[in-house]
DNA sequence: CGATTCCGCAACTGATCTTGTTACGATTGT
DNA sequence: ACAATCGTAACAAGATCAGTTGCGGAATCG
């Protein structure tokens, strides 16, 4: 099954912005991630409107961060993308009066819940700013060796 | 994001099977899955190359189970379906050299590795018969109601 | 043996989803 | 005016998956 990279893609486009003045244009982010500046475009909307960031047409416009790095969290962004499913298994619907469709469906979805509280946890632990440093740790790391 | 129900429908049908003396035949579970025979075949072809069921051509024939429900886990039957991708979201791969791709990457794939870890523990320690006695659990409660 | 009931498998179809693309309008700054 | 940008709708292309068809082989029953 196909993933979506939305959310890898939405953290690295606005780490990238930070380091650019926190600016850029759906043209350049396009070149960043390999795709079309409408795709940008239709992915920040969300962004946008959750307020993480502004964008402004006409010339000199484009894209800004409304926020500090630090003041953004994984969960931030996973939200304005609506909140994508997180999970590739599901339940099946076939005969949802089915007691061992019951059965079936209320064990896995137990499983997934758990799943989902820990990644929701670790979403909502982890900041735009924490990527940053990251990546300021590596690139020290790769110039030392 | 369509979700793969195929880990659904299997032990939806192993337990159904078992309930009707651990035969049935492709039609009779395409019935019970609204699907087609040929569906469950194909489905089933991992279960039985991993020894959890056994399939006989001919009159009479059909699948039947090859071990007791308490034998068999929900990781059994996981990994007999090629162990489908678990999670809908994942990693851009469009500049694995880029370091800051590589440091949103690590945070996602860090996150994402605990869940796994965690639903295969679960799918490891659930056997089909525990699911079977969390329907006749609720089965008793349906008629006490 | 011949008919029937099964599974095995390959190939094709169809629906759906996602991404990419095109097009056009609106807005801003020079 | 003109060029640079975003906003949005509509369309195209591609991948994926479930469903379907068709045919062959095996087992059973009479």
């Amino acid at each position: 099954m196909r993933t979506d990279s939305r959310l890898s893609r939405m953290l690295h486009a606005l780490i990238h912005m930070d380091r650019l003045g926190g600016k850029a244009t759906s043209e350049q982010l396009a070149a960043m991630l390999a795709t079309n500046p409408v795709v940008v475009r239709r992915t920040m909307a969300g962004l946008r409107r959750d307020g993480l960031v502004a964008s402004e047409p006409g010339q000199g416009g484009g894209w800004a961060l409304a926020r500090r790095l630090d003041d953004i969290t994984l969960m931030d962004i996973y939200r304005a993308l609506d909140e994508p499913t997180l999970f590739a298994i599901g339940q099946s619907q076939d005969h949802p009066e089915c007691l061992v469709e019951q059965a079936v469906n209320g064990a896995l979805e137990g499983t997934l819940s758990q799943a989902r509280d820990l990644i929701s946890a670790r979403f909502a632990a982890v900041t735009l700013g924490d990527l940053s440093r990251d990546f300021d740790d590596r690139f020290a790391a790769g110039r030392g060796s």
